[in-house]
This record gives C-alpha cells, sequence and structure tokens, in this order.
DNA sequence: AATTTACACAACCGCGGTCCA
DNA sequence: GTGGACCGCGGTTGTGTAAAT
C-alpha cells in the first residue's frame, strides 16, 4: 500500500489565482508553514491542488521573491549558467536569490534567446551561428546596416561571454556580499517594481469574491495582500523559506552571504 | 475607434525520482 | 521488494496587455 491519494481533480479551480485565494494561502504558510501541500488546499480552503498551490506559493507570494526584470548581471549568470546546465533551470534558479526557475525559463525563452540570436550566438549550444545561416540570413533581408550592427554584437558578444562573468563576480565581490534579510524584503517589494493600484481600487475580499478579484493574477496587488495581512511588521526573511518546519522559525534575522559560487549560505 | 497581432508571464500538464506503507 | 503517492522539474499552453494596423 502506498500514500493516500493526492488530490481528486473533481472540483477543483484552475486558472489566474484570485486575491481572496491568495489570501487564503498566505494566511494558512503563515499560521502552518509549507509542511505538506496535498493537505494545504483542504486545510486552507482552497480549491486548488496541492500542486497548484506550491506552484502559486513558490512563483509568486513568497515574499523573498525579487521582482522586476532581470539585471544585466542576472542575465549574463543565466547565460553562462546555462551553457553549462542546460535547460536545468531550478539549477540556475538557485543560483540566483529571489529568481524562480520558472521566471527565469520565462525570461529566457522570451528576451535571452532573442537576444542571443540577435548578436549570432546560438542559444542552445551558446556557439556562434554557423556561416550558412549566416549567409543565408544576408541574403534574406539583412540591409547593409543591420550585417554591420551584427558583426558588431557578434564580436562582442564572444568577448563578452567569456568575460563578462567574471566581471560579474568581480563585481559581487567587491560589495562585500553581506546581505540584509530586511533590506531585501524592503527591496523585494519595492513599488516601482510592482503595479501600483488606488486606495479605492484595493482589494479587501469579503466572503463573496469581488468581479475584480477575478482578474488576471498578474494584476493581483501582492503588497496589499501582504499589507492586509500587516505583514511589514512581520520580519520576513530570506532562507526561512527553505525550512520545512515553520514552528522553528527563528526571528533573528540571519546574515546571509554570497558564496564564489553565487548560492547563498547563512553565516 | 475597432480589430488584429505580438509579447510577457502566470499557470497547467506530464514525467521521473524519491519516499513511504 | 513492490506499488503507489508525493514532489519537483521542464515543457507547453492560456490569458491579459500593449503595439500596430
Amino acid at each position: 500500500m502506498g500514500r493516500q491519494p493526492c488530490c481528486d481533480k473533481v472540483g477543483l479551480k484552475k486558472g489566474p489565482w484570485t486575491a481572496e485565494e491568495d489570501k487564503k494561502l498566505i494566511n494558512f504558510i503563515l499560521i502552518n508553514g509549507q509542511c505538506c501541500w496535498r493537505a494545504v488546499p483542504k486545510l486552507a480552503g482552497l480549491l486548488r491542488c496541492g500542486k497548484s498551490c506550491r506552484l502559486r506559493w513558490t512563483n509568486y507570494l513568497r515574499p523573498d521573491l525579487k521582482r522586476g526584470l532581470l539585471s544585466e548581471s542576472e542575465e549574463q549568470i543565466v547565460i553562462d549558467l546555462h551553457s553549462q546546465l542546460g535547460n536545468r533551470w531550478s539549477k540556475i534558479a538557485s543560483n540566483l536569490p529571489g529568481r524562480t526557475d520558472n521566471e527565469i525559463k520565462n525570461h529566457w525563452n522570451t528576451h535571452i534567446k532573442k537576444k542571443l540570436r540577435k548578436l549570432g550566438i546560438d542559444p542552445l549550444t551558446h556557439k556562434p551561428l554557423s556561416t550558412i545561416e549566416e549567409s543565408h540570413q544576408e541574403r534574406q533581408l539583412q540591409p547593409q546596416q543591420e550585417q554591420q550592427e551584427q558583426e558588431n554584437s557578434k564580436e562582442v558578444a564572444e568577448t563578452s561571454l567569456e568575460s563578462t562573468i567574471n566581471e560579474v563576480m568581480r563585481e559581487e565581490e567587491k560589495s562585500t556580499l553581506m546581505f540584509d534579510p530586511m533590506e531585501a524584503m524592503i527591496n523585494s517589494f519595492s513599488t516601482d517594481e510592482v503595479p501600483l493600484i488606488e486606495p479605492d481600487e484595493i482589494l479587501v475580499p469579503s466572503s463573496s469574491s469581488s468581479s475584480s478579484s477575478s482578474s488576471s493574477s498578474g494584476s493581483n496587488n501582492i503588497n496589499n495582500i501582504l499589507e492586509e495581512f500587516q505583514l511589514p511588521d512581520f520580519e520576513w526573511q530570506l532562507g526561512l523559506w527553505d525550512n520545512d518546519d515553520f514552528t522553528s522559525w527563528d526571528l533573528d534575522p540571519p546574515r546571509m552571504v554570497l558564496d564564489q559560487d553565487y548560492s547563498w549560505t547563512t553565516m
């Protein structure tokens, strides 16, 4: 005999999460921690499967997530790690604190792939695109100027791919890599990076969900949801979320240090 | 102003590895 | 040792929004 069945999929809600669902999930995890996802939806009063809850939490609600686009240096790290690891997004993400595998994967597919191609680099192999392909492209519709641009950028790319990661490492080293979780929390909830809404738009879900709460999950303002929980008074901590046992949360902010291999460790 | 197209990203699906009874 | 549930990962799809026509 194995374990109990995960979750019967009958009657489970799918699609974008509403603000009220987010609230329930945050509330539950705050109280109970993220022990076993199978039980979360039932106990939190959500008509979702545990898998969906886990995904929502890890990819969107987790307070240690950075928001906004990847920085240049983060992009370079992703490119370099991808050349070594391939599509192992979770491994790549583990080297970028505050970033999720899903986020990196999306960013790769929508931004970096194009960028590399534009630079004349094959995103799969990280090698310069074949001369055959190039000449084909050239014959197709490359005006002279664009050709020149491509060649110039290719040179830049070839050198940057090899050297930028080292530059980034040096830059990171320079900043001594002392990490203040409280500051990180503030930064990760920067209103610059989160769509602002007017006070009268703030969702205060009642027992019945409003029509606005059924809009895209992307439009849910996580700040407001967290605010509703008075989370600014709660000391969100990096590293906290890796701990399965939330009863053992240490409210003393840990000092985080970035290792040479870009992994965060507590002091 | 209305419609179409392109883009960005959240969420889902299915698979493989691990764990547990 | 075995079968089945759980978890995490990577690929893919769906949806909302912005830009173009």
